[in-house]
DNA sequence: TTGAGAATTGCAATCGATTGCGGATGCATC
DNA sequence: GATGCATCCGCAATCGATTGCAATTCTCAA
């Protein structure tokens, strides 16, 4: 393999301004910059990670972790943050970090998680973590912190870190909002349940959400209203034949906390012979690809672009060399995207 | 930060001693061993992943290709080879190879792949390379094989690169022969498109099992009974609306190349007000997590265990040291799984 | 022409491990 | 007690860059 020394001796310097010219540097002159340039293409030449990392400490690799992989809204996360590194030269290193939920052990003694933490992290590979959804425990924290290195959370509160997130609650009254705007009353919820509050804090921000439309539109809450599921299309299919089959209850609407959840709920009420918008309306949130096959109107948070966004922190932190240019969290933006599963409710049949 | 000097100090010996210690070497004694482990412990040291590389010339990480991240099957190879690694102490650095699909213009000149191969995996950070589905241009191969490191590819064809994959044609037979076993002989099938054909090669691979399947029962090949499709939900949805409107032919069942795109084709017979399998029976091949939900019959080809196998492969290599130690291709094993979305066809109606 | 100050460049130390080689030690055998 | 053979361990070179500091060269005004 061509090393810098090559280099060095091809275009007549020493290997100090190679590193130098190559790094984009400033104090080397514009005809030695050339003519280095010319030397590495010429030889192919393309620094060593391993030597460069050693001397300068600095990796050009971000970690990246995340606790789910199948499911939209992480992946596409994962895609925004990688173009948004590839785009700046730096690599990406995924972690996946398996919430084993309704399990009441300690993360502490998840072996998956402790060998992240301890060993994987500690090994100075990354100069900066993205940390998406993801709830520490103290130690866990600690460990972090040990780091020294630039950390952003995404969606998931971690004190201490700076984070990037959508305004759960106001994302969800607004969905709310929308369905009181539209004249109904009777609006179940979808959410999430206890077990992923351990690592999402969201479920019960968007259950806040709901209550407090209902709360201003003078709208009484009602428990049989809110079922809670998985985030998933089968979770929320689940959810809503259980909730349009209860005789208690006569939900006009579902407002459900992620759109694959809502795309469950729409297949639930066809498959129970009632029609999408007609006899009940659905909104969910993400933003999900199938959302204008399936007619979803929703509230778009723009996952790929949460991930670019979270990078540019990571990268300006990591250039800037300064500790948390960011306060604690800033909202991402969130648009209603109406299409055509939202729709006034049919007029009530008085008999 | 804790360095190896420190636990030398700590332990008594030698650094080499430490590293070998920890390192699991054999030449150092056990109550050596316990001595140093013990004091790295206390000190809570981690050698330094950069330090390591450049001495020993190994990174302890992988890195892997992939084209799409927003599919399942994608998704979930990736998860079983991170899950793999990080059970045996390697990274995964993730690379996102962009094929926009539809574009005359050869690979060499897309940026985002010049950077991969002439960049990124030059820098010597990874110790093998996981392919997924990608077909190489002549260059990039060379580029790769530049690398002198493993390589094993996964479901695309890699000339020079040994590859697992499951066999396709022996999938999609199998998957047809179902459909005529149950007494069908009208079966549609929907596949790539020749723009897909770029990047996987599997979708001609599927079809010509489809086709064996019908030569050998003697069922006649109908052009217009052969949709193309992108392989997503929404793709299946709409070839099956073309292919179940267009009044010259009457399929009673359709064989999909991937899970989604037979949803797809679920969701358009119901929206048909067809029923499946009554009036339409269907049948997929991936063993998406969504199959048992929507009763989906399909060919489970363990997308999971596809990307842990793949990393065993190349952890072998790696260890060994050995080139090649696997033959050109090994085929993954793949079962049919039954579920509701097939059955016999219906009586035909005499007129 | 000269000197001050700025712009370039090179020297050599440094980053933190790994590992070939040789020396020391321990044990068994004669 | 000497010899032979393993086993265990340490010395010091090495991996391939980066960068502080000092030296050199250049620029421009006086």
């Amino acid at each position: 393999m061509t090393k810098i020394q090559k280099v060095a001796e091809l275009a007549g310097v020493s290997t100090a301004t190679v590193s130098r010219a190559l790094a984009g540097k400033t104090s080397v002159s514009p005809a030695t910059r050339v003519r280095v340039e010319a030397a590495a293409k010429q030889l192919g030449y393309v620094v060593s990670a391993a030597a460069s990392s050693l001397a300068s400490g600095r990796t050009r690799n971000v970690g990246v972790v995340t606790p789910i992989l199948t499911s939209w809204f992480y992946t596409t996360v994962l895609k925004g943050a990688q173009r948004a590194l590839a785009d700046s030269g730096y690599d990406l290193t995924l972690y996946l970090l398996d919430t084993n939920p309704g399990s009441d052990l300690p993360h502490a003694s998840n072996p998956r998680r402790r060998q992240l933490f301890e060993d994987f992290l500690q090994r100075k590979r990354v100069d900066a973590l993205l940390a998406i959804s993801l709830e520490l425990e103290q130690e866990e924290l600690d460990h972090v912190r040990r780091l020294d290195k630039p950390v952003v959370g995404l969606g998931g509160p971690l004190p201490g870190v700076p984070t990037l997130s959508v305004d759960d609650r106001a994302i969800a009254r607004l969905a709310t909002d929308h369905l009181i705007a539209l004249g109904h009353t009777q609006i179940a919820h979808i959410g999430g349940n206890p077990d992923f509050e351990l690592d999402f804090h969201l479920p019960s921000n968007r259950r806040d959400g709901y209550e407090d439309a209902l709360v201003a539109a003078g709208i009484p809450t009602e428990p049989l209203m809110v079922r809670s599921a998985d985030f998933t299309i089968a979770g929320g299919y689940d959810a809503t034949l259980q909730l349009l089959g209860d005789p208690r209850v006569h939900p006009t609407a579902v407002f459900a906390a992620s759109d694959e959840m809502a795309i469950g709920a729409i297949l639930a009420a066809r498959d129970l012979g009632k029609s999408v918008p007609g006899d009940l309306s659905v909104i969910g949130i993400d933003g999900h690809e199938l959302g204008g096959f399936f007619g979803l109107t929703t509230i778009d948070q723009h996952p790929e672009a949460q991930g670019r966004r979270a990078v540019e922190v990571l990268l300006a932190e990591i250039e800037s060399g300064s500790p948390t240019p960011e306060p604690d969290n800033t909202y991402l933006p969130h648009d209603l995207v109406v299409r055509k599963s939202t729709s006034a409710p049919a007029p009530v049949v008085s008999d």
